[in-house]
This record gives structure tokens, sequence and C-alpha cells, in this order.
DNA sequence: TTTATATTTCAATAAGTTTTGAAAGTTCAA
DNA sequence: TTGAACTTTCAAAACTTATTGAAATATAAA
């Protein structure tokens, strides 16, 4: 396979994962783009790469920089500005985790929290099992939140080798 | 706070969690709503109690049911089918951990594969940027399927219990 | 300053997704 | 069989989200 093909696959494959994840489809392949790029490249470049208009760059580039995963670089005797792409997937991840954390698991865990305070009569089939449902939620959210805590806290490989073993 | 008002909270976060996740609304409020009922309910009572209509009602149950989340009883006298989740919320991470590891991980492993393939120069710093992403990502994917695979395969807790003990 | 170059914004438009509702299909008791 | 009760399908409409591109704004060199 050529490099040309490969890169083409890479990032229409980054970009379909992207769009499963909610996230927007033009962002995860601007990402794929940078990843794989082995200088920064310029909002032109990207432009091009990818056959987008410059708004669209723009705002998808933004948004990746505001998820912590691409840097906007200055080239010493350039006016345009040019990004790279934190390359340590690692680090990526935890960015990508820490960001949909905030967005998805901490709201949920605040609704949990108030609505253990139904009222009603404990004998009430009705009131009983939405106790029950949003108690069991609340420990499996707990749970999964300890989790990606120490996943984000952890800043070197430990997590996963010390699970790998764990699991295995 | 009454129960029908904590009922009507639930299904909304639910709905937008899951509209985060690249869920249909519908489907994730019609799962919170058997979430937290006590008895089967009919597609009459989901179509009345979440205002949608038939065809909407049918087409997300069954999405439900492909995803193994929501089964379909029959009542005994009733013409009429029901159904329930299931409402072991570590059965449904399961069943959901499975379902988009399916989708979306296995996918992205099998192109990875594919595109350590390329061909060229190792000397050429666009060949090699290229190989170390898709080598580093790859080696991340492996270790993030083999997690959700020990995830799967649990059929009871050990697995977290385990892990906050490992990770605390 | 002024001018040229680069970036950002945002209203209009395009593309994509979900929902409806009526028609077609299925099932079962009589 | 027939027909009532129920389920499924799917084209059209409603809604949501993404993208464009031109105007406004910012920045740096001359």
């Amino acid at each position: 396979m050529k490099l040309s093909e490969a890169k083409a696959q890479f990032i229409q494959a980054w970009g379909l994962l992207g769009a499963q994840w909610g996230v927007n489809r033009t962002m995860a392949q601007i990402h794929a783009l940078l990843l794989i790029a082995p200088d920064p490249l310029s909002a032109e470049e990207i432009m091009e790469a990818l056959d987008i208009s410059r708004g669209n760059a723009n705002m998808n580039v933004r948004e990746l920089m505001n998820w912590g995963i691409v840097e906007k670089i200055l080239v010493p005797g350039e006016r345009k500005e040019f990004f790279v792409a934190e390359k340590d997937i690692w680090k990526v991840g935890i960015a990508i985790a820490r960001e949909r954390k905030k967005r998805e698991l901490d709201p949920v865990l605040k609704v949990l929290l108030q609505l253990n305070k139904v009222e009603g009569d404990q004998k009430d089939k009705h009131v009983k099992a939405f106790r029950e449902t949003i108690q069991n939620i609340q420990k499996f959210a707990n749970q999964t939140d300890a989790a990606l805590n120490a996943f984000i806290k952890s800043e070197e490989n430990w997590f996963y080798s010390t699970l790998l073993k764990v699991i295995r």
C-alpha cells in the first residue's frame, strides 16, 4: 500500500470513529491529519488536505485546542500559525477521558444525587423501583468515576500495566 | 421532589447522555422509562409516556433489543407484547461495552493492521511519522481491547472491586 | 500610519438524522 | 376463511447539526 493511500484510509477511519463518539467528523479528521504529519501544518495546508473551508478548519482546530490535544505553534519568520497534535496516544486518551467525564459523567452524577431525594411511600412499587434503579446507577457511576479519575491522574503507563496484570 | 417529576428528570437526563454517546435520544429515553418501570410496558404505554409515534416506539424498542438490554415478554391472556429492561446496571454496562467494541474498536483494529503494511523508505520522515503513529495507536487500542474483553467476560463484580483495590 | 496578510465570526445553506403516520403485513380467535 | 388486534415498514416532513464563504477583525511589516 502506498503512503498516500494509507494516510487517506487512516484519516477516514479516525473520522468515522470520531463520528460514532459524538465528535464532529471533521474535527477527528483534522486530528488524524496532524497525528501523522511529521511537521506542523498551517490552516491552509489543513484546508487543502481535507478539502474544507477556512471557517470549518478554524472552528475545529480551535475545538481540538480546547480539548488540549492540539497546540498552536509559531514558526520563526512566518506570519502564519501552525498546528501540531499531541503524539503520545496515552496523553491523548487521558485528555479525551477528562473532557468526556466533565461533559457527560459529572452532570449525570449531579442529577442522580438530586433524584435520591424523591418523596413517597417505600411500599409503593413505583417508588421502590425508581429508588432502586437510581441507587444502582449511582453506584455504577461512582465506580466508573473512580476508575476514570485514576486513569486521568496516571501520567505514566502504570495504570494499564497494573490493570493488565490483574485481569489476566 | 415528587415521583412524577423525578421520573421526568431521569428520563430527560438519560436521553441527554445517550445523545452525547451517539445514541438516538428516544432510544435512551425508552430505556430510562423501562428501567424505572416496576412492570413490563406495552408499546401503547411507551408511546403515551414519551409522546412519540408508534413507528418511532417500535423502531427504538427493536434497537434496544438488538443491544440486548431490553426484552420482549408475553403476558398470558394478552395479545399485546410487553417490554422490560435489564435492571442490573452492571449487565447493561457489559452489553453496551460489547456492542460498542464490536461496532467501533474492532473495525479500527482491522484498519490499523492493514495500515502497518505501508510501503516506503524508512528514512522518509513522512513514512516514519506515519508508521510510528499507527504503531502507537495500535498498542493503545490493543490494550483497550484487552481491558474491554476482561470487562465483558466478567459476569460478577470482581473486576471492579479488584481494579479499585489496585488503583487506590 | 498604511497596506498586506492572516484569523475569526456568523448568517445562510447544505447535509444528515429522527420522527411521523398511514399503509402493508402478521397473528389468532371465532 | 374472516376480521379484529396488533406490529412493522417506509416515504415524506420536521428537526438538528455541520459547513461554507464573505465580511469583520486582528496583526505585523513597510
